[in-house]
DNA sequence: CACGTTTTGTTTCCTTGTCAACAAAAAAGA
DNA sequence: TCTTTTTTGTTGACAAGGAAACAAAACGTG
C-alpha cells in the first residue's frame, strides 16, 4: 500500500516538473499562443476529421471547453471548420497553414524536450525500462476496464 | 525515442484516467467542497505550520492561488490563520474541526481509491514494480537537477 | 545602524476549464 | 413512418489558477 502511494506521488510530481520545464520554453518560443491553443492545434493536426466530441475525448476535457477553444482558433485563423454533406450535426476541423506552422514549431520543441530527458532513458537499464512500460500498460488497461464498468453501472 | 514518447503518453493518460475516476467519487462524497478546496485542506492537514509559500511549493501552484484559496477556506471556517509573534510577515494555517472532518473523509476515500487499484499492484511481478519505482526515482532526480540548473542560469 | 535586496503575501486581470441547460440533428424502435 | 431517445455542439455562470504589479516585512552587508 505504501508502495502504491509512493508510485502515485512519484508520478504526479514527475509530470508537474516536466510541465514546469516545458512551459517555460513554450511560453518563450510560442509566445503569441496560449498553451491550450497549442495543445488543441497539435491534436487536430494529428487526427484527421476530428470533431468536437473526438477532441474532447482525446484531450480529456469537456465538449464545452473544446467548443470555445475551436471558436477562438477559427477567429485567429489557425483552424478551419467544415461539415459532411450528409451529416448536418457533426462539425470537423483541420489546420490552416498558419495552424500548421504552429504545429510544426510545437513538434520541434517537443523533440527538444525529448532530447533534454534522453539521458535518463539512455542510462537506464533497458530491462528496467521495459518493465516500467509493461507496468504502465497493465495499469492503463485496468483503468480502462474500471471506466467502462463505471459507465455501464451508471445506466 | 519512440519509447520515451510512449512512456510520457502512457503516463499522462494514466493520470487523466485516475483523476477522472477519483473525481466522480469525490464530487459525490464531498459534494459541498470543490476539489481544490479538499486538496488544500489535505495538504495543510499533513503539514504543520504551513505558510502560503510552503503550500504553493507543495501543491505546485502560485502563491497567488494559495492566497485566494486560504481566504475562502477561512470564510468557510475550514482552516484558521495564525502568526508567529516574532515574525509579522509569514502567515500559517491549521485545520479547524470542520476542516479536520473533511480531511478525514478525504483520507478514507483515498484508501478506497487505493483499494480499487490494488489488484494491479498485487498481480504485478514485485520485481517489475521495483524496477518501475526505481526508474521513476531516477527520472525525478534528473528533473530536479534540470530545474535547479535552470534557476541558476536565470540569475 | 542604514540602505538596498529578497522574501512573503495580496490583488487584479486574464485564461482555461467545468457543469448544466438547451436546441437541433441523428438514431433507434414501435 | 412517427415518435422517443441519444448524440452533438453551444452557451452562460462560475471555479480555479497564472502572471505581473505591489506593499510590507525581514534580511544582508557595508
Amino acid at each position: 500500500m505504501e508502495q502504491q502511494q509512493a508510485f502515485l506521488d512519484s508520478l504526479s510530481t514527475l509530470l508537474d516538473k516536466i510541465n514546469w520545464l516545458d512551459h517555460a520554453v513554450l511560453a518563450e518560443q510560442l509566445a503569441d499562443f496560449k498553451p491550450a491553443e497549442v495543445h488543441t492545434i497539435a491534436f487536430i493536426g494529428g487526427h484527421q476529421d476530428a470533431n468536437v466530441t473526438a477532441i474532447a475525448n482525446g484531450l480529456y476535457v469537456t465538449r464545452g471547453a473544446v467548443s470555445k477553444m475551436t471558436r477562438r482558433l477559427i477567429t485567429r485563423d489557425l483552424i478551419s471548420r467544415y461539415q459532411n454533406p450528409d451529416n448536418q450535426k457533426e462539425v470537423y476541423f483541420r489546420l490552416t497553414s498558419k495552424g500548421e506552422a504552429v504545429r510544426a514549431t510545437h513538434a520541434r520543441l517537443h523533440q527538444q524536450f525529448n532530447q533534454r530527458d534522453a539521458p535518463v532513458f539512455e542510462q537506464a537499464d533497458p530491462e528496467q525500462l521495459q518493465q516500467t512500460l509493461a507496468f504502465l500498460n497493465a495499469y492503463n488497461q485496468f483503468l480502462d476496464q474500471q471506466i467502462s464498468r463505471d459507465k455501464t453501472i451508471e445506466s
